[in-house]
DNA sequence: TCGGAAACGTTACTTTATACCACCGGGCCG
DNA sequence: CGGCCCGGTGGTATAAAGTAACGTTTCCGA
């Protein structure tokens, strides 16, 4: 599965889906800056790929388009690109599909945590708010005397476009 | 990294291990049974693998282990084993480790679902009764119109015994 | 006992991810 | 000013995880 793939979302005028994504790898740009990591040109090439997706997409498609456009790339290259959005918190991993999505949600960088919703059709994620599950986790470890450091909750699923019975 | 994984348990008499093995193994049957599947041996040796490990192990280790003890396997083989024992629920896959381990709940197979603590250190996994994550995930899918069909919710940190400070 | 489905074997392959090493460019220290 | 360190990049190779396709065997029920 290298190409192909239901758009998350009905059509939309280009230009504006332009002007969305310019506003996208501005805020990501943002972020870099907030934590003295360097938004290189690498890594804004990978970032625009994704977010020009509107969903989850893979390291090796990501490679595909960027080769599609002319930029030819080491799939090694395309990880540490994915390495630093990861770590100034602009795209998010998700874990059951080996696949990378842009963040959507500011507030993820100040304090609160989202859960994933990923439609197995489209692709599309949604990021919901995770409404106390964090604490909870945080309490059932305690109580299990471990010590979290990473958490996932990934729920896969339908989304309301994808779900049977909405041609 | 295919070989050394510390153990999560200290040391134990092999002797009782491997009562223990034999009983994890015939539970694995009954389960086997109850749901009308075959309990081959070929799911019977891989089941014993993961099960003797305690802690969670590559399809490739299985593989691996298996082939030292002179079942050379094919990497599906030991695939299309391991989805079967998931599909009697008497594994768990682990998403953020690609990585599977033995059921030790009995309860999970008659509704209840436990979130997964994984230690980074050790590789064991424990089981912990999930106190409503699920069904505040159902609540969360149903406000944002998502048909939820998989969840899972993963920890990823230290076990008590693997904690810095407690050698 | 025979016919179909389920399980298994074999080969080849795809997809995902990392190791290793060389190089380059910019900032900083002497 | 020169040398050096360091983060980022490029390239090659390879590890690790998972699957497709197809033929053969085994099991079980009619």
């Amino acid at each position: 599965m290298t190409e192909a793939q239901a758009k998350p979302n009905g059509p939309m005028p280009s230009a504006q889906m332009e002007r969305k994504l310019a506003k996208a790898v501005e805020r990501a740009q943002q972020a870099f800056m907030e934590k003295n990591l360097r938004f290189t040109q690498l890594r804004q090439d990978v970032f625009a790929e994704i977010a020009a997706t509107h969903a989850s997409i893979g390291a090796y498609d990501i490679l595909a388009r960027l080769a599609e456009k002319g930029t030819r790339l080491a799939p090694i290259s395309v990880y540490r690109a994915i390495d630093a959005l990861l770590e100034a918190g602009v795209i998010h991993r998700l874990e059951s599909k080996n696949a990378f999505f842009a963040c959507r949600r500011i507030e993820h960088r100040t304090g609160r945590r989202p859960i994933f919703l990923a439609c197995e059709n489209c692709n599309g994620v949604q990021e919901v708010d995770s409404d106390g599950i964090f604490e909870t986790i945080d309490r059932l470890s305690a109580a299990a005397s471990f010590q979290p450091r990473v958490k996932f909750v990934e729920v896969s699923g339908l989304c309301e476009a994808c779900r049977p019975g909405k041609d």
